[in-house]
DNA sequence: ACAGGCATGTAAATAGTTACATGATTCG
DNA sequence: CGAATCATGTAACTATTTACATGCCTGT
């Protein structure tokens, strides 16, 4: 069964209680996001694809008038989850568009490129400070791994920033004097 | 003007010294490849687009039989590209499969989250040691932004193996038991 | 002679975002 | 009552990867 990386993460959001399309959103909106987004797009498409495979089933739930559809992991798509999760993660990626701006930063003068870092420390002090805020919310949560990762992405966070004050310094200091003595 | 982010990368790596694209490709393939990549697909459309916007101007290089075109920057281009560079950085994302699988680990016995971890662990010291692999190369530029960027790649993947570790010996350790004195 | 690297490009497929459309419910 | 939120979905667009096609040049 060939499936897409969407599939999984609805796969996953679903293992542990039914959830609608919109809930699956909200749920990867604040954790999975940070380094695996999905969008409505890509997400109600795929719970009809994953229901038609039979690895999802979808029950009405509505709230009143308004219709609202639970999904519910089948034992076929826990089966296909637990074999996705044993494989190796091949993907791993960064789209850093300070890095690429420092990287160029030769065609800027020494404080533009301060600049850059000094943007990259700060957006990276904001993110950290907006994970601790979930924090409470998972602290209190059976499942381990959730709060795991999220503390995992508040310390990275934290260390880039301190590696992009690091380099403001380093940028700061007195190019060293080649002297023989 | 709106210029895709493949074009800002173009515009730079032809800042210094004009290029071919296939000079580009190999170029981004051992620097910015590990937080901004492109592709041939990328590539070549873009330097045509670039070329008919009066960015870079191109001009025939054959080796031989073979035709080959390189790219120079032009004025325009490099004022296009300054005014991007002093644009705060706007996107930065991660897509890392390990942490997405880690976090949907409750699905899984504990040795196998423990295995999620160890794979991505190897897999971060790999690409540190590969990129310990091209600082030589970059230690001898003039230009001291590369190794900079360089350098904290190596950084961050150390910091993320190391974190790693810290997972792994944490889910070994017998859980903390709850007593009141 | 053949493999591997240099060199340019396109086509097709896949992935992903954004904007829009529609309508119900809840809270102030 | 109006705004925000719940809820589902699609269309259009943009981005990106992969595979393929073509052909020259260099070293063994």
């Amino acid at each position: 069964m060939e499936l897409s990386a969407t599939a999984y993460v609805i796969l996953g959001m679903v293992f542990r209680e039914p959830r609608s399309g919109y809930e699956i959103k909200a749920a990867v909106d604040n954790s999975t996001r940070f380094f695996w987004a999905a969008s409505y797009g890509q997400i109600y498409p795929e719970l009809k694809r994953l229901s038609e495979a039979g690895l999802v089933e979808g029950a009405d739930a509505p709230t009143g008038e308004r219709r609202r559809t639970v999904y519910a992991i089948t034992g076929a798509g826990r089966t296909e989850l637990r074999d996705w999760l044993r494989q190796p993660p091949a993907t791993a990626e960064m789209r850093e568009e300070g890095l690429l701006k420092l990287f160029f930063a030769d065609a800027l003068a020494p404080d533009e490129a301060i600049e850059i870092l000094r943007a990259m420390r700060e957006h990276r002090l904001d993110l950290s400070e907006r994970l601790r805020g979930l924090e409470s919310a998972k602290a209190e949560m059976e499942d381990p791994y959730p709060l795991m990762v999220l503390r995992g992405g508040i310390e990275f966070n934290e260390w880039f920033a301190g590696w992009c004050e690091r380099m403001e310094a380093q940028l700061l200091e007195p190019a060293p004097q080649k002297r023989s003595s």
